[in-house]
DNA sequence: CCAGTAAGTCCAGGATCTGGACTCACCATA
DNA sequence: TATGGTGAGTCCAGATCCTGGACTTACTGG
């Protein structure tokens, strides 16, 4: 987990790895978006690419132009951005209609949940037990 | 989901957090195992228990010790918790045995998973729409 | 008396982020 | 031809934040 949030913690790369999901993949646009300095925003695409969290592609050759897509490592951080999105919505905004909700097929909301990988169960905050792997101290 | 990263988007938070899910509540504990500066710790948690994430308590008065809680705010970060640690270890050491995953009580492995609020079904990362509230431009 | 533990605080130096200006290559309009 | 706009960046100095280490206070145990 450190060594994800390494990546993925530092500022503004998560709010990058957002606009991609949300289907906005263009420079401009997230800087508009996010309100990112233009620096630090290269600079996260940069790591995001090289850490296989989104890919480059050229959509035009002169002048040469990007835009940037989910690979499917970068999929996988889907429960985080939404759990990040609906517990702002929850706890700093109470009351207030969020800015966005993401939309079900059926018309309702999307939400991530803790369940078992086998029995499919949902696992609350307190039902899991930790095992360590390599020299716990525990 | 900025305002959210701002509280547990920074350097050293969610490594607090993930401490207290796993049960090691007190400063020094802290410090040993995520190797944050106390500094920095300390400053972290003061900004999650003013989030409301994190709880202080009263262990022991004369010396005055504390512990630190998970409130139900906090618990919701369950999810982001549990994707980050996976996501290290599939993509960050493929191959090797995670040092700590989360066990339910059937003696499976959890994940967090996005489904839909109402009918429960899981939903791939294509396939919800977002939808905007306020002056979206879209 | 000495060592250890717990929960911090204090500090200077180093790393990182910030906003703004700038570049380069085009396209559109007048 | 000049003016303005878009897109994807780069460059820079100043501000902010993080870092490791030393220090503090209040105990407990030998």
């Amino acid at each position: 987990m450190a060594r994800t949030l390494e990546i993925v913690g530092e500022k503004w790369a998560l709010l990058a790895v957002r606009e991609v999901f949300l289907g906005n993949r263009r420079f401009d646009e997230m800087v508009r978006r996010i309100g990112a300095p233009r620096d630090t925003l290269a600079s996260r695409l940069r790591a995001l690419t090289g850490a296989g969290i989104l890919e480059r592609r050229q959509y035009s050759e002169h002048p040469k132009r990007f835009e940037y897509f989910l690979t499917d490592a970068g999929r996988d951080l889907y429960p985080v951005i939404l759990t990040l999105m609906r517990w702002g919505d929850t706890y700093l905004n109470p009351g207030d209609q969020p800015p966005l909700v993401l939309v079900h097929e059926c018309g309702e909301h999307l939400l991530a949940q803790v369940v078992c990988e086998a029995c499919g169960k949902p696992a609350a905050a307190g039902t899991a037990r930790p095992l360590y792997r390599e020299s716990p101290g525990n």
